[in-house]
DNA sequence: TTGAAAGCGGTACCAG
DNA sequence: CTGGTACCGCTTTCAA
């Protein structure tokens, strides 16, 4: 079904199906009766790869690092209802925290010449941030871009985060803490983890064991089993993310440690999930509205705001899977 | 960049840059090495539009209903995996469970001339599957598809698993139970609470309260104090989905209410996170492998099995969100 | 207000 | 093995 068939059809010209299905410039209304008759009795579907190779789509692209974790998931819905009202529609791309499969996505983005990209990934290839600005496609990282002609980066202050839950934590006694990160974080782009030496170095009797897993429920679990073997004596564990930490819990739960009696357990991202785990997770708040937000500005607002770095300053959220240190002693006597 | 400017820097025409990049028939080891450089140094990336166009995508669609829960996003990871071996790449889309939004995603996928489609989705608008048929696009559908000439359909036998989990509760004792559905399952499409309702009509003493939420954790909440109010009495929460009943799960322990020792909650999917919540879900396994591989089988593979109907059978699985009915007196003795 | 025609950037067939 | 060329289906001037 093409649009000549359609004009044939309502015995107009192509250029008029065009005109009518654009809503570009005036028709009469005679005309464009019969070509919306026409379209519906024929079940006429333009064909989006000639419209975007003469025009010039209206499509964006997101590509996330993982979404099997609702804070990409979260993203990813703030700019699909941005792109709705802007009359966008989405192309996502998932990459499993693989920087080839970035560089895949990214690539597969520009061929589709899309009008503006999003990438809130943890990941970078080198090269990459030449390659966009190659093809001069309005582009928003997230965490580990740098701004450029064309691209703007929203930064995190993970440090900042950090700091404020270290120092909560160490306000409840804790010295020795145990952190969960990413595997991901082991390369080059580990803000996180950085993040929290960072903050445990500015505390002289303040020590942390590190672990790395996936950024799965499962990976939390592991890492937590492995920071654990590490060290037995810490009395707080400190995730990478919710996710994570949600694992992390049900490691701690089956080896009969209350959380926070006898450990406590702390987040980050602040996913609708932290709020419904038993206890409510304790987390740092990245509000992904806002970063939401700030890409659908930068991709469907005018084309003014170019070139700038963002930041975000996340926010401490206390709930019940932190607490105090208690003695060792203490903990045998449990009644469960 | 085209095409042509590449076939320009490596002296060749454009109909060889074609050859090269698509690895059809055969080349010159000189004149491929000369166009391998140009498309390095010029950072060239092929217009996917023109190369859809001209030949035909590669590309299939897949729709879900709610990306919010993991239940599509293990779908859709099962399916973006087969789809890289195959070489195809997908066009995802989400419709919150709204009709409307589906129409208009198959549309999309329409236009782009996707060469198949998968719509995992719990919506259905009548006249899609007539669309469909017309552009004859190798189609899947779950739940809600009529096999047609090229349509497919997975069918979820509900009514069998809702059986087995009912016939549990009924062993241990329920006689007053309460289901907590979808939103969604208010239409014309509700299978899981059919299936729950006519469960529970094959035993005479027992009965069922009926509440709904949207599919999402807080909505599984909401829904789960609904039923409560409408029924104070029932020992047990049935939820269409595990999302659901996390959110089921934290009304309860807020209000005080021990699961599974004062009231039951079960789940349906068995998603990761069922496993990982306190206690665990007593769920319905609905394998997302298998749909997965349905998909794949028939979008991938050889276009011969088509018009036919899969039926998953769901498998129960428990953990420790269940447990027998106590008498009402015992609940007051709790320590906690 | 409308139609004709020139691209948009590829693919694929045909001749050389 | 390679270049020329006719489309693919739509948008967008440019005239009429």
């Amino acid at each position: 079904m093409t649009q000549e068939q359609v004009a044939r059809h309502a015995r107009v010209s192509p250029a008029t199906v065009s005109r009518v299905l654009n809503n570009t410039c005036a028709v009469s209304s005679g005309a464009r009766a019969r070509v919306i008759k026409a379209v519906e009795e024929l079940r006429y579907s333009p064909n989006l790869h000639a419209r975007g190779l003469a025009g010039g789509s209206r499509s964006v692209g997101v590509i996330v690092s993982n979404f099997e974790n609702p804070f990409f998931v979260d993203i990813y819905k703030a700019v699909e209802a941005g792109a709705g009202i802007a009359g966008f529609d989405i192309i996502m791309a998932n990459t499993g925290y693989s920087p080839e499969r970035l560089t895949a996505s990214v690539r597969l983005m520009i061929g589709r010449r899309v009008a503006g990209l999003a990438a809130i990934v943890s990941e970078m290839d080198p090269g990459l941030i030449a390659e966009l600005n190659e093809y001069r496609i309005p582009t928003v990282f997230c965490d580990v871009g740098t701004p450029g002609s064309n691209i703007a980066n929203i930064r995190v202050n993970y440090r900042r985060g950090m700091e404020k839950l270290i120092a909560y934590l160490y306000s409840l006694g804790h010295r020795r803490v145990g952190f969960v990160g990413h595997h991901a974080t082991l390369g080059p782009i580990n803000e996180r983890q950085r993040a929290v030496l960072d903050a445990v170095g500015s505390y002289s009797d303040l020590r942390v064991d590190i672990a790395a897993g996936d950024d799965t429920l499962e990976g939390g679990r592991r890492a937590a089993r492995v920071v654990l073997a590490a060290n037995p004596a810490i009395t707080a564990v400190i995730c990478a993310n919710d996710l994570m930490a949600l694992g992390a819990l049900r490691e701690l739960r089956d080896r009969g440690l209350r959380v926070p009696h006898d450990i406590s357990v702390t987040g980050f991202d602040n996913i609708k999930l932290a709020q419904f785990s038993d206890p409510p997770l304790t987390s740092v708040h990245i509000s992904r509205e806002e970063i939401g937000r700030i890409i659908c500005d930068r991709l469907f607002g005018p084309a003014t705001l170019l070139e700038r770095e963002f930041v975000i300053d996340p926010e401490l959220v206390l709930r019940d899977s932190t607490g105090p240190v208690r003695s060792r002693g203490v903990k045998n006597t449990r009644v469960h």
